[in-house]
RNA sequence: GGCCCGUUGGUCAAGUGGCCUAAGACUCCGGCCUCUCACGCCGGCAACACGAGUUCGAAUCUCGUACGGGUCACCA
């Protein structure tokens, strides 16, 4: 256990000559000069080439963490797995935070782009800064090479599952832990494949205590298992690659899923051996899903929403799902967000210590509820943007007419938008074909069936009259006064209470009135205010479309 | 199976020993709102997993049980 020259002679056989020493990197990678109490966060995916639903909250969590304190996140890419590597895995993961305006502030921005001075921010060509710390361990008898083969293993957990015993490699289960020096010389220089092991220090029956920033004071068992740290391609594992890269990057606070929670008390001790300090930890719970009564975490294979890609193919507001994961994970945040409704998501005050510890069911109707509300805020400039960029990606069709004029599109997107009570109809993009179709003749369908107790001679007369007195002119006002007017003469009551009262002497009310209106011009029994949807349509579209309708009654199709 | 984490209405949650005959939001259902729908407003349904213990007092602390989740790799 301590330093011979023995180990030494072991470490110029298991290391290149050239790999820099601890102290060399501790200088090149000094602590930062933040303010007090900044957070240094980072979002570490492997590169599988795009993001799922659970990754973008955790990089979420990063981001406002370290917004929230005048700190730094960073992208780190860990494509420690050979076997699962892809051809860019990287883009999807910057596009994906990119188009859900997580800003990324150091690290890996793009395919083979990087900025920032604690670099390389890609595991694979951090090679000789693990080897740096794997050294020192070796040095320090901390860690030493293990030529156990998979099948070897294998078979010791067999053993291990009869005798009813813990797996793993650990205490006596060892093989190579006391390997004589000139044996792991010989079978080093005999080009032997070794991984390099921990020779871990901890008492299995001894518990730690571990701060977790989420779930209070966490009671684990002393880790004692001498894990690989270095596979036997020399690429680190995760769990060596997170203590040297987070202790070089000066990584403040690490926020990932509670599946690592297991290995936690692992990375404490990797942390003491190395002679790092830990950084402080959170551990978030999974999103889940229901299925078949049950919760079970959202799967990216057999979950489409679980792909962040699917909020942007249905054009949700890309703001909004940000908005959504925090009112599903982020207690406290819908009473701020009712008391500040216009404020940007920045400057909510973001706690870790208010996530929820438990899994929280992924809720589609209260995403669709965010979006609505926050929708509704926007200004009719805005939702045009939002779906113009939205279309020309998925629906050409609906991108051309509404490039074609901005100035017809916005002003059909602003009926019934902003003032006090503003609609809350439209949760996301893939919606808006179907909001505008009555509104283009490209899309429209006309063609209506009146309600059961209108007569189609009614309906008829309703709208014979109505183009008698139709003036494009009409304010609002006017216009209703003029839909009154005609309702008495043809049977209908002006007034609903009245109707109410004497259904009897009544055929309907201007409800009813306006309805058959409506059909006429929208093909609709459900629209936003009439009167705006007229003016906005213009009068020969909306002339054409009443005598489309009359000449329907006219050849007798409704009769 | 060992170890770990979790459990308040259908869903998300507030709640840190008395303010809890348990807040709010979503969903659903009624009602109101001089044109429909939507919005808004008013109202309704609906919860502390179970059992012991500590305490004058427990959703809140302790223990046990049940259930759910995670983890036990040269994957992350």
């Amino acid at each position: 256990m301590l330093q011979t020259p023995a180990d030494s002679t072991l470490c110029a056989a298991l290391f290149a000559p050239d790999s820099p020493t601890v102290e060399a990197l501790e200088a090149q990678y000094p602590p930062r000069e933040l303010p007090e109490g900044a957070a240094v966060t980072r979002f570490a995916p492997s590169p599988t080439g795009f993001l799922h639903f659970g990754g973008l909250f955790g990089a979420f969590a990063d981001r406002l963490t370290a917004s929230g304190s005048g700190g730094v996140f960073i992208l780190r890419i860990e494509d420690t797995d050979k076997k699962r590597e892809v051809e860019d895995g990287v883009s999807g993961i910057v596009e994906g935070l990119r188009f859900f305006c997580i800003k990324i502030d150091e690290g890996v921005v793009g395919f083979e782009q990087e900025r920032g001075a604690y670099g390389p921010y890609t595991q694979s060509r951090r090679r000789l800064i693990y080897h740096a710390v794997a050294k020192r361990l070796v040095e320090q008898g901390l860690a030493y090479p293990c030529f156990c083969t998979e099948e070897e293993l294998d078979e010791l957990r067999a053993r291990q599952e009869t005798a009813g015993v813990n797996k793993g490699y650990y205490g006596k289960w060892t093989r190579c832990r006391d390997l004589p020096l000139e044996e792991q010389l010989r079978r080093v220089r005999a080009g032997e494949a070794y991984t390099l092991r921990l020779r871990s220090q901890g008492d299995g029956s001894q518990r730690i205590t571990v701060p977790d920033l989420i779930r209070g004071k966490l009671e684990l068992p002393e880790n004692n298992m001498d894990v690989v740290l270095l596979k036997a391609d020399g690429i680190p594992t995760y769990h060596f690659a997170h203590v040297v890269d987070d202790h070089f990057m000066r990584v403040t606070h690490v926020i990932r899923s509670d599946e690592w929670l297991a290995n936690l008390p692992l990375h404490i001790a990797l942390f003491r051996a190395c002679g790092f300090k830990p950084p402080k930890y959170a551990h978030t719970a999974p999103v889940m899903k229901e299925e078949n009564g049950g919760k079970r975490k959202l799967s990216k294979r057999r979950d489409p929403e679980a792909a962040v890609s699917y909020f942007a193919a249905q054009g949700y507001p890309p703001y909004c799902v940000q908005e959504y994961l925090l009112t599903l994970l982020n207690s406290g945040f819908e009473d701020w967000r009712r008391a500040n409704p216009r404020a940007m998501l920045e400057d909510y005050p973001f706690q870790l210590k208010k996530l929820s510890p438990s899994g929280a069911l992924f809720d589609l109707p209260k995403l669709e509820d965010v979006c609505k509300n926050v929708l509704a805020l926007y200004s009719a400039e805005e939702v045009y943007a939002l779906g113009l960029a939205w279309a020309k990606e998925h629906d050409a069709e609906l991108a051309a007419l509404l490039e074609r004029d901005p100035d017809y599109a916005k002003a059909l997107l602003s009926i019934d938008r902003g003032g006090a009570k503003p609609r809350k109809d439209l949760a996301r993009m893939s919606q808006l074909r179907e909001y505008v179709s009555y509104f283009y003749d490209a899309l429209y369908q006309p063609g209506f069936t009146l309600p059961e107790h209108i007569a189609a001679e009614d309906a008829a007369r309703i709208l014979a009259a109505y183009a008698r007195v139709y003036s494009p002119a009409d304010d609002k006002e006017t216009w209703f006064a003029k839909i009154k007017a005609l309702c008495a003469p043809l049977g209908f009551s002006p007034d609903v209470k009245e109707f109410k009262r004497n259904p009897g002497q009544w055929k309907g009310h201007v409800g009813d009135v306006t309805t058959v209106l409506r059909l006429a011009v929208t093909a609709r029994r459900n629209t936003p205010d009439l009167w705006a949807i007229m003016r906005a349509l213009g009068e020969e579209r909306l002339c054409a479309r009443l005598q489309n309708a009359l000449a329907l009654f006219a050849e007798s199709h409704i009769y």
